[in-house]
DNA sequence: AGCGCTTTTGCAAGCGTGTGCAAATGCTGC
DNA sequence: GCAGCATTTGCACACGCTTGCAAAAGCGCT
C-alpha cells in the first residue's frame, strides 16, 4: 500500500485558526459564513493544498457528482464524438464522467451498471448494449437515474433518447428514387441494435411504397471490413444494385472503397451510397459521403439536463430528428 | 434533490441475521469469515441488491480504486484508441477510469488535477498537455501517481511514456532517400507537443545527415483540415516536395487527399507520404499509408501495471519503439 | 448600557464502510 | 467434562466530510 496522505480539512481549520465546520462552509456555495472567516479559510486551503474529499463529501450529501457512462467500441468514430460531447457538458454541469467499457457479452452491461452503483453514480448513460430490467430496476429503485441512447426498449423509469431512423430511411428511398436508382439494397451489420434495425425495416417500407424490392445483407460488427464485405456480397450479383444504404457511416466508407478500388465503380455515376452518423471522415474528399448527422450536441445536451436535475426525475422518451447532409455520393443533390 | 436510497451493509446484516462487521468481511477477500456466514451474507446480498459503496470503502481504506484519465480531443481516433485500451486494461485491474477532458486553455489540466485529487484518483494519467509543477507536486505529495504519456519533460516522480521519435524520424528519411525522393517536407501542426517537435527535429537533423534541406511548414492543430491547408501551402511551391512526412496520420489523411483531388498528384509515383500513429483510416484503401504504429496496448499496460502496483511508486522513464508500417504511400515498401 | 434581532460560529451527530481488539465459539485431545 | 488452542464474531472507533442546533457575537436602537 502506498504511502497517501492528503490535506484535510482538519489542517487547513488549524492553520486558518477556525473550527472545522468554518471550512466546510466555505467551500460550500450559499453556506453562513462570514466573508472574513471564509478569506481566511480559502487562503489556508490554497497554502496547503487543499481539496475537498468528494468522497467524503458524497457520503454526506448523498450525491457523488458522478456519473458513468456504458460504453462499447470507444474507439469508434461515433461513439467516441458522442463521448466527447457527453463528457464536455457533463464537466459544465459541475458534474464528473466514469467511463465504463463494455464488450459485447452479455453480462457485461450489468457489470457496468453494478460498478456504478458501488460508486454511487447519480446517473448512469448507457449507450451500447442493453442491461437485464432487474439491474435497471434496482438502479431505479436506488434513486439512479439512468439514461438510454439509441436503445428503444421503452421502459418507465430512464429517459430514452432516440433517433426517428424510420423517416430517415424513407428520405433515402425517396433520394435514390429522384436519382434514378432502381436495385436497392440495404448494407447492414449483424448487431440487431435497436436502431439498426429501424433503419433496414423503415427502408424497405418506404421502398415497398414505391414499388421497389430491397437486397438486404448483413455482416459481423458494424465497421469498415463489414463493409468491404458487404460491397464484396452485393455487387457480385446478377442484378447490381444502384442505390445501397449503409447503416452506418464505416460500412458506407468500407463499402465505397471496395466499390471503386475493387469493383472500379463510380460514385455516384454508377452507385448511390448513403451512411448514417457523420463520422468526420464522410465529409473528407475522399468519400464525401452523403449522410444523417447525430445531433450529438442535442442528445447531449438532454441527457446531461435530464439527469442533473433536481427533484424526482420522470421517465420520459425523446425522439430527435437526424439531419441529412448532401455530399457527392448520390446523384443530383 | 432526487430520493436516494441504496441498500446499506446495515440492512444485509439484518436479513441474514448477523453483525455489519460479518457483512463488510464477507466482501473482503481474505478476511476472517466463516464459510457459513459468508454464504448467508452473499445470499442476503443478492436477495436485496445490495453493493458495497465503494465512497465509503476509499474512505476508509484511502484508496478509491479510481484513475483519472486526462486527455483533450478524446475523438480523435489516436487518442480514442488509447483510451480504449486504458480503460479495458484499467478494468481488469480492478480500477476504474475517470474521464476528464481538457481544451486547449493553460489552466485547463490542472484543474483536471486538481478534480483527480477531489476523488482520491489512485492516480492520474495525463495524454495532454502539461500541469504546472506546482500540481503535479502536490498530487505526488498527496501520495497520487501521475502517469504521463508522450509529454516528455522528465521530472522526477511521475512514470513518463515515450516514444523514440527521432529514431522513427531518421527512418523516415532512409525510407525517402531509397525511394528517390530529393525535396523533402515537413507537415507539422501549430501545437508544439514536444512529441511532435521531436519528431521534424529528429527528420531534418537525420536529412542533413544525407545532405538534404527539409522543408517545414506549421498549421493549426493537428487534424484532417490541416494536413488539406499544409498540402496547399506545400504543394504550391517552386520547388515542389516529393517526400512529406506528415508528423500526425490525420495530417497526412489531409494532405493526400488535397495532393490527390487538388493537384492531382499520385501517391506514391509523384509523391511519397509518411504518416505517424497507425490510426484505423491509414489502413483504408484509399489512404494505404505507411506510417508508425504506437504501441497503444504496450503503453497502457505499462501505465496501468506500474500505477496499480503497490508500495511507494518510484519515477520512471520509459522509451518505446513505435513500429513501421509499410503500406503503398512510398514507392518501394 | 441594555434590549431585540440577525448573522456567524462551534459542537456533535451522522453518512457507510474497514478493522483492531477482546469476547465468544468451535474443536481437539486428554 | 475440561483445559488449550484456533477460528469466528461483535463492539466500537476511525475515515473526512456536512449540517441541525444552540450558543456566541455583532449590530442598531432607545
Amino acid at each position: 500500500m502506498s504511502q497517501r496522505d492528503f490535506v484535510s480539512a482538519e489542517e487547513v481549520a488549524q492553520r486558518a485558526g477556525v473550527s472545522r465546520s468554518a471550512v466546510s462552509r466555505a467551500f460550500t456555495p450559499g453556506a453562513s459564513v462570514s466573508e472574513a472567516t471564509r478569506q481566511k479559510v480559502l487562503q489556508a486551503a490554497e497554502e496547503l493544498g487543499y481539496q475537498v474529499n468528494h468522497l467524503a463529501r458524497g457520503l454526506m450529501r448523498n450525491e457523488s457528482g458522478i456519473v458513468c457512462l456504458i460504453v462499447s467500441d470507444v474507439a469508434t468514430p461515433y461513439r467516441s464524438a458522442l463521448l466527447r460531447e457527453l463528457t464536455l457538458q457533463l464537466q459544465h454541469a459541475g458534474k464528473v464522467a466514469m467511463l465504463i467499457n463494455t464488450d459485447r457479452s452479455d453480462g457485461s452491461v450489468n457489470r457496468a451498471l453494478q460498478q456504478a452503483i458501488r460508486y454511487r453514480a447519480d446517473a448512469s448513460v448507457i449507450l451500447s448494449g442493453l442491461p437485464d430490467k432487474s439491474i435497471t430496476q434496482l438502479c431505479l429503485r436506488s434513486g439512479q437515474r439512468l439514461v438510454l441512447i439509441n436503445r428503444d426498449e421503452d421502459q418507465s423509469g430512464p429517459l430514452h433518447i432516440n433517433l426517428d431512423d424510420r423517416e430517415a430511411a424513407a428520405r433515402v428511398v425517396t433520394a435514390f428514387v429522384r436519382a434514378g436508382c432502381t436495385r436497392l439494397a440495404f448494407a447492414n451489420s449483424e448487431a440487431g441494435t435497436p436502431s439498426l434495425m429501424a433503419r433496414e425495416e423503415g427502408f424497405i417500407a418506404a421502398a415497398r411504397d414505391h414499388g421497389l424490392d430491397v437486397v438486404v445483407e448483413r455482416h459481423g460488427w458494424t465497421g469498415y471490413e463489414a463493409g468491404r464485405i458487404l460491397a464484396q456480397r452485393l455487387l457480385t450479383r446478377k442484378e447490381r444494385p444502384d442505390g445501397v444504404f449503409c447503416a452506418t457511416d464505416l460500412l458506407a466508407c468500407g463499402f465505397m472503397d471496395a466499390a471503386r478500388h475493387q469493383f472500379s465503380l463510380s460514385v455516384p455515376q454508377q452507385l448511390c451510397v448513403v451512411g448514417f452518423d457523420d463520422i468526420e471522415q464522410a465529409s473528407w474528399s475522399s468519400y464525401r459521403l452523403t449522410t444523417f448527422s447525430q445531433p450529438v450536441t442535442a442528445i447531449a445536451r438532454e441527457a446531461v439536463t435530464w439527469l442533473s436535475g433536481s427533484g424526482v426525475a420522470q421517465g420520459r422518451s425523446l425522439r430527435l430528428q437526424p439531419e441529412l447532409v448532401w455530399r457527392d455520393s448520390v446523384r443530383g443533390g
